[in-house]
RNA sequence: GGCCCUAUCGUCUAGUGGCCUAGGACGUGGCCUUCUCAAGGCCAAAACACGGGUUCGAUUCCCGUUGGGGCUACCA
């Protein structure tokens, strides 16, 4: 895209607070900050926000992180608050010494209790704090650093998914910035971040919307340029209300731990919120690469209503995506899967290839796997009943099936699915293809649902196939 | 309680005043293919929250109602 001669560089940003591991919801914002930067040619930064060290775990860091780079959303610049006290402190300083912030003394229990009676007189909970006006030094082991809020101002921003958005700058009160000179709040955090890392737009969810007034309010105190704003509509759990773990939400690495790629949980993200317009022969596109993304993503596509969070589309997307996979990628995704078959898969590699090709299209997780290729590698146990086809096929003639099927397997040389098919073509044409060949194939696989008996039987060999069957005709004897 | 955001099939969405008999996708149901499953093909059911305006004409613009959501911390 091009950029406009001696426009900023675009710089956005992703600032998770490590309280928890990365959610679906954290992801999407990270996605949609990632994709507009890197379709302008821009940064993308990565910001944790751990102020609040009683909440904050390096693990979850950790966790946020590795979630990152498994969607391959990688950030150009890294920074953590809880280094930053430094600048903060600074800023505080000279926002106390302006007389445009004040210490509040105030217990929260005085708080609570305020806010209390503002909720009974329908008033909306807001502190104005006594202390407002007391400039200076004070004492800095008791209350808070609080914004003197200058009252009766509309203040209002446009907001590039939703337009024009108006607040009362009043019903803010003189809003909490900092614990003391080094442990800012969010609010102030996020203002002074985002200034000294020059970032141009803030992307994030609906639920900022509110803090944004605040947010501006304290940019003009500090005379800093306002960043451009796109709050993006919330994903939302079954219930319609903010998705969170309360609804199973599972977190990022829990979904690759699934077996779920992360180009489809990218795909499905970026469809939650976002549509493209139909091309010039009016067709929706469902599928996107990362590249199309890039070329085709733009902010005033974005929905704005909430959107929820339902697995089918994407466990749709996923068998799509593993559909497509080539072979060779395929089979290398599901190393993590396949470690009890590791040492069979080595034994034989020709084996295992055909294996894939039989289970790719079948597969809607990657952690199926298992299930899936286990009749290839170990004698399959099943109910005898399985072997009936219908309710009113007799024990006689699946035994009469499977021994014509026994005599032709032993007798055959040429071992190959469609030899095999025409081989017994014509028997199972006669007696019933269903009648014959349901029980064949269960007798390979063991299991009510699997590929067909032909393909099964070329993987396994023509000695396995054998015996499988000899074993299914003793069951009967 | 206060403030803010929001409203098209079950779900994700297309739609920016007439092209809408409201389109696509997932899911659901049916049929075809078929030994089962998956895949594939075809078909079907399924939505503009309500009430007022504006207009020759509203899904689309405005107002209100209702519904849903978010925020309202010395969390982020």
């Amino acid at each position: 895209m091009l950029k406009e001669k001696g426009a900023k560089k675009i710089r956005t940003r992703i600032a998770p607070s490590p309280t928890g591991p990365m959610h679906a919801g954290t992801a999407r914002s990270a996605l949609f900050n990632f994709i507009f930067a890197k379709q302008h040619g821009g940064d993308f930064v990565l910001r944790i926000e751990d102020t609040d060290l009683e909440r904050s775990d390096t693990i979850f860091e950790k966790d946020i992180r590795e979630s990152l780079e498994w969607l391959g959303l990688d950030w150009d610049e890294f920074y953590r608050q809880s280094e930053r006290a430094d600048i903060y402190e600074k800023y505080l300083k000279n926002l106390l010494d302006a007389g445009l912030i004040f210490w509040c003394p105030h217990s929260e229990e005085d708080l609570a209790k305020e806010r209390q009676e503002q909720m009974s007189r329908k008033e909306a909970m807001k502190h104005v704090c006594s202390h407002r006006n007391k400039t200076g030094a004070m004492d800095d082991k008791k209350g808070i650093l609080r914004f003197k809020n200058n009252f009766s101002k509309e203040i209002s921003f446009n907001d590039l998914v939703r337009g024009d958005i108006s607040f009362d700058s009043g019903i803010l009160g003189d809003f909490s910035i900092a614990k003391n000179l080094r442990t800012p709040l969010y609010n102030f955090a996020v203002v002074i971040d985002d200034r000294e890392m020059a970032i141009t737009h803030v992307i994030r969810g609906e639920d900022h919307i509110s803090n944004t007034p605040k947010q501006i309010l304290l940019q003009n105190a500090l005379d800093f340029p306002r960043p451009l704003y796109a709050h993006l509509p919330l994903i939302l759990g079954l219930d319609r209300s903010k998705l969170s773990k309360r609804h199973g939400a599972k977190s990022v690495l829990e979904y690759r731990k699934t077996g779920y790629l992360p180009e489809a949980l990218l795909n499905f993200l970026i469809l939650l919120g976002w549509h493209p317009a139909p091309d010039k022969d009016g067709r929706e596109k469902e599928i996107f690469t990362k590249k199309e993304m890039l070329q085709e993503f733009s902010l005033n596509k974005v929905q704005k209503g909430g959107a929820v969070f339902t697995i089918d589309k994407l466990n749709w997307l996923n068998r799509t995506f593993i559909k497509n996979l080539n072979q060779a990628d395929f089979s290398e995704r599901l190393l993590p899967f396949t470690e009890d078959l590791a040492e069979k898969i080595n034994e034989n590699h020709d084996k295992w290839s055909k294996v894939l090709s039989l289970t790719k299209e079948r597969l809607t997780t990657l952690d199926e796997i298992g299930d899936m290729a286990e009749i290839f590698y170990k004698d399959p146990f099943y109910p005898k009943e399985l072997l009936f086809w219908k309710e009113g096929q007799s024990a006689e003639n699946i035994v009469r099936h499977l021994r014509h099927i026994h005599a032709y397997l032993s007798g055959t040389n040429s071992w190959n699915k469609k030899d095999l098919e025409d081989g017994i073509a014509e028997y199972s044409k006669k007696e019933g293809r269903g009648e014959t060949l349901w029980p064949f194939r269960v007798a390979l696989s063991g299991k009510r649902h699997s590929a067909g008996p032909f393909e099964i039987a070329e993987i396994l060999g023509k000695e396995e196939s054998v015996k499988r069957i000899e074993k299914a005709i003793k069951m009967f004897e």
